[in-house]
DNA sequence: TTTGACTTGTCTATTTTTGACAATATTATT
DNA sequence: AATAATATTGTCAAAAATAGACAAGTCAAA
């Protein structure tokens, strides 16, 4: 689940309209219509923004929006698969899963 | 081993001085200190001739160069290893390691 | 066929990144 | 210690990438 995607879902579970949340981050519609289809990127603080907004915890779309930017990095990548584990054995060396 | 530490490595095992392989990528010494340093970081296109230039396999340099964006990213992040997961399930969904 | 919701294309302004140059620091050599 | 060679740091302008606005388009429901 892209972010954009998740944030779709997010918008009709709540029986929002794009031009309300796009109110809410102080952008026009095409722009945040953007963010949802995914040819736009959400800046940081527009996704705290909408943690708030939407009452979630942080991780449960700050996570997914990361993963979107490192998506992005790799997926035209031979080299990505190996490039996420020295990432992770770098960052989080006590989690096994890297090894 | 950050992307700046290893191509250092390589140097000083090639018994090169930054400058030489500066020439090599068209830019100053002081910008191909940065690089070492990890203070600025290499294009893709100059990754691409530091491998020719020292005779590797892509994967060797390139796997680090990215992952060194991929720490770049989540280093100040709080949920930057359940973003690592998402990116891998995503990308890699054969690889039973990001379940 | 009009209206409302959303999408796409394009342009400009802003931000970020790159590389050059100057100055400084560090190391090696005499 | 003095000099020379190598490497680093700071700062600026140019170039590239990104964000946002606006205009115009599609699509579906009324």
């Amino acid at each position: 689940m892209r972010f954009g995607e998740q944030l779709k879902l997010l918008r009709e579970q709540n029986g929002l309209l794009q031009r309300e949340i796009a109110a809410e981050l102080k952008i026009d519609t095409p722009m945040y219509s953007k963010i949802e289809g995914g040819s736009r990127k959400a800046k940081r603080q527009q996704v705290l923004q909408l943690v708030k907004f939407f009452g979630l915890k942080e991780e449960a779309l700050m996570s997914v929006w990361l993963a979107d930017q490192i998506i992005d990095l790799l997926k035209e990548e031979k080299h990505g698969q190996s490039s996420l584990l020295i990432a992770g054995k770098d960052l989080y060396p006590h989690n096994k899963v890297w090894q």
